[in-house]
DNA sequence: TATATAGTTCAAACTGTCTTGAACCGCAAG
DNA sequence: CTTGCGGTTCAAGACAGTTTGAACTATATA
């Protein structure tokens, strides 16, 4: 690998930059992205960095590229894994994890977010609905007061329907252009190539026995 | 002085609910939608608390139905005010500010998260485009690498596209139905004798002199 | 079984954000 | 001009979420 020589070395020295300015932009400008989704922006990182190189990569790698601790690169790839926008192989010679991204990217992402926001938005409607049940039934509020929260609830059901709508055209768009992500044809076939020259044969999509996320 | 041993005795109380129940779990139910959209928590809650009582409250008022300090409410109405979902009044013979909601919210934040959401957008658009750019004109750069940030730029202007379409949709959903918080005629009409009630004659909607919002 | 290395866990440290509270400012009344 | 009070500011503190790092567990090899 190219990088070899530069790199290891300085591992505990805190190398600012040890990555390409091309890949710390990109792998940086997801991280943001991820981040405003409410995720971690280190998860965005690490499956930028995956998803450029191609290439599985363990996660001492990970860890001396992205600069992360050890803990931190376990805890970030095993939350990947558990949306499947990475997957672990082990290659049959070699007793290290690697990781691959899957590039369904966004996909993933959006079934995550749809999920977290459906929760969220069903606590908020029962809270409003509570509430409008006690006012109703309470002397003290006024009959506006009612009405105002009854407002509210329906409010609530328009933003519901708006985000539904959002996601659902995301989903759409990205899967109209059928994986942009995923390398087309010639691209992938050397992309497999290369992989294979690397690991040494097929990988294992791993069932991972080995404390694997739960 | 007079104030001293009157407020503060039961100002340090911590008092945990003094909102009737039904207005502590509306208050809350938008303070955490609002958290939910990237803003602060309690500025939810001191809306959805003016927007209840559709009454003109003082500063002093909101900070002890909500609990708040006196620094947080200055900050948190001004924050609000600027973003235009609420404004401050003065009555004539009343000499501090009181604060009433406006009933266009959801257009307003609508407003902010798109601005914010473009001039973000706008951010890692330019950074994937300059890392393509480092990349093709590295020699280090392998092709491959050069048509995958390609393809993340791709990515970001599809998404870019949903959200936009997505507060389009919500703008339009919420215009539709028309001032959906607005209080109607006659509860509007109630509403509007209330305030008069209260602080005796008409409200001048103030451009802020003191210390108003920049 | 012993050894070495990979991988996980979790309490403590860190980071960025929000809130507090006390000093300060400015206006209006005396 | 002084006093009283509403309002603002901002450094310090509280807090939530994230990361670290060292102890611990698991796995592979011999």
């Amino acid at each position: 690998m190219l990088r070899g020589h530069l790199v290891s070395a300085d591992r505990d020295q805190e190398g600012p930059v040890r990555l390409p300015q091309w890949e710390a932009l990109v792998v940086d400008a997801v991280g943001n992205v991820i981040d405003f989704w409410g995720f971690k922006r280190n998860q965005g990182r690490v499956w930028a960095l995956l998803y450029l190189r191609a290439t599985p990569m363990s996660a001492q790698e990970i860890q001396d590229q992205l600069g992360l601790s050890k803990g931190a690169v376990s805890m970030i790839t095993r939350e990947l894994e558990q949306w499947g926008v990475i997957h672990r192989v082990r290659p049959v010679n070699n007793s290290s994890w690697m990781f691959v991204s899957e590039t369904d990217f966004m996909g993933m992402i959006g079934r995550v977010v749809q999920e977290r926001e459906a929760s969220f938005v069903a606590r908020v409607k029962a809270d409003l609905a509570e509430a409008e049940r006690l006012a109703r039934s309470s002397p003290d509020a006024p009959p506006e007061v009612v009405d105002r929260i009854a407002r509210m609830r329906r409010l609530a059901q328009l933003i519901e329907g708006a985000v539904g709508a959002f996601l659902k055209t995301s989903q759409l768009n990205l899967d109209g252009v059928s994986g942009i992500l995923k390398d087309s044809g010639e691209t992938l076939q050397r992309g497999a190539n290369e992989i294979r020259k690397r690991v040494r044969s097929r990988l294992l999509s791993g069932p991972r026995q080995n404390g694997g996320p739960s």
